[in-house]
DNA sequence: GGTCAACCATCCGTCTCGGACGGTACTGTC
DNA sequence: GACAGTACCGTCCGAGACGGATGGTTGACC
């Protein structure tokens, strides 16, 4: 039973459901709408799929509502919550990946008509001073609440991405690349030779 | 005919052709390892299957080797280029997309062993040290070299990343998440609370 | 001319994707 | 308490992505 391979997106349920109890699929949908989805993104419909496959192997518990909607609240078993720890415990040897419309037609607009550029760092601006926005809010709304304090850390790290594109596109705009790179070494030559060293 | 939508990775290869010249799949494959494929990555198998289809749509001109191998080139025809400037004028409202397993797990961890921590962010040091070495090791060769100039743009967006990440994870280990915070504030604060104010 | 490693191409079963569609419950109106 | 309207919620499905396994081709070197 454990020689079955999980995605990651099994995990984001199993986690999921570990920091929520026990849940509905569109309980899931709405709490990882506005918290992993962020940084794992997979379509809603897998929400509604992937929780049968991993009760099948007994790693959730199904009960059934006998009411008219019959909906289906999934919870964690002691086998789930074990797989999820082991996870949770196994090296993670991956880089992040990304996908960025954005940066593909950066890197292609060679081909294109120079123009292009202005007002796709213009829309990207726009795109990630409204994620910093939304991040920002989640901080100011619950950064005080001790129970959700551990989810925020992640917060930080969605900020750092967020202010590093936000430079990129905003340097790219003013036409002067050359302050990041200067900046880059003034901030994290430290850290980063220091550690390069070994 | 127009009428077909274009996935991103039909663009990769639109886009890559329109740089290189005439190209076979196996070409397109390793000039996509070592740049486009950073930022969008996709199986190698779709480069044998893609091409074909945009064949079918008259974007791509094919000529097969009489040879052995019988390879197959594929060149961009005028209507080829004419889609793909199409797009990289087109607007681009969306935001890019990542997944990052390590961020996951850190989110998760409440559920976990708070030692699993110091190792995750350990590995993920390791791993955005190398993926910089990797991006200045290319300045270092290419950064000179005029005709490729253009393609460098986006290394500075992806060392920007591998910065800002490292930076969190570095913080992460250290326990100061703190110091992030506060010198964003130093760094960009002018920039973001000016144009958010709006 | 034989062997080997590197190079190159294809196939295929499984999973993902995301959008369209359709059903269900609640709310307000008369 | 019938009805309409509006959220809320769940499922389906075709197209495409995925990635690993497999097998053929080529040139180098013995």
């Amino acid at each position: 039973m454990s020689a079955v391979r999980l995605s990651p997106t099994s995990y984001v349920i199993l986690g999921m459901i570990a920091l929520r109890g026990p849940s509905t699929p569109y309980d899931l949908k709405r709490a990882v709408g506005h918290s992993v989805g962020y940084f794992w993104n997979f379509p809603h419909a897998q929400l509604y799929s992937e929780p049968d496959r991993l009760a099948d192997l007994g790693l959730l518990a199904l009960s059934v509502e006998d009411s008219g909607r019959r909906r289906k609240t999934y919870s964690l078993t002691d086998l789930g919550r074990a797989a999820l720890r082991a996870w949770l415990a196994a090296p993670t040897d991956e880089h992040f990946q990304m996908r960025d419309i954005a940066e593909l037609k950066l890197f292609f607009n060679e081909v294109g008509d120079p123009d292009n550029v202005p007002s796709l760092a213009a829309e990207q601006i726009k795109q990630h001073e409204e994620r910093i926005a939304v991040y920002e809010g989640m901080v100011e709304r619950f950064g005080d609440d001790p129970a959700s304090r551990p989810r925020m850390i992640t917060l930080e790290l969605g900020l750092e991405m967020e202010h590093a594109a936000l430079r990129f596109w905003t340097a790219l705009a003013e036409g002067d690349l050359d302050r990041l790179r200067r900046a880059r070494m003034g901030t994290t030559a430290g850290t980063t030779s220091a550690t390069t060293a070994e």
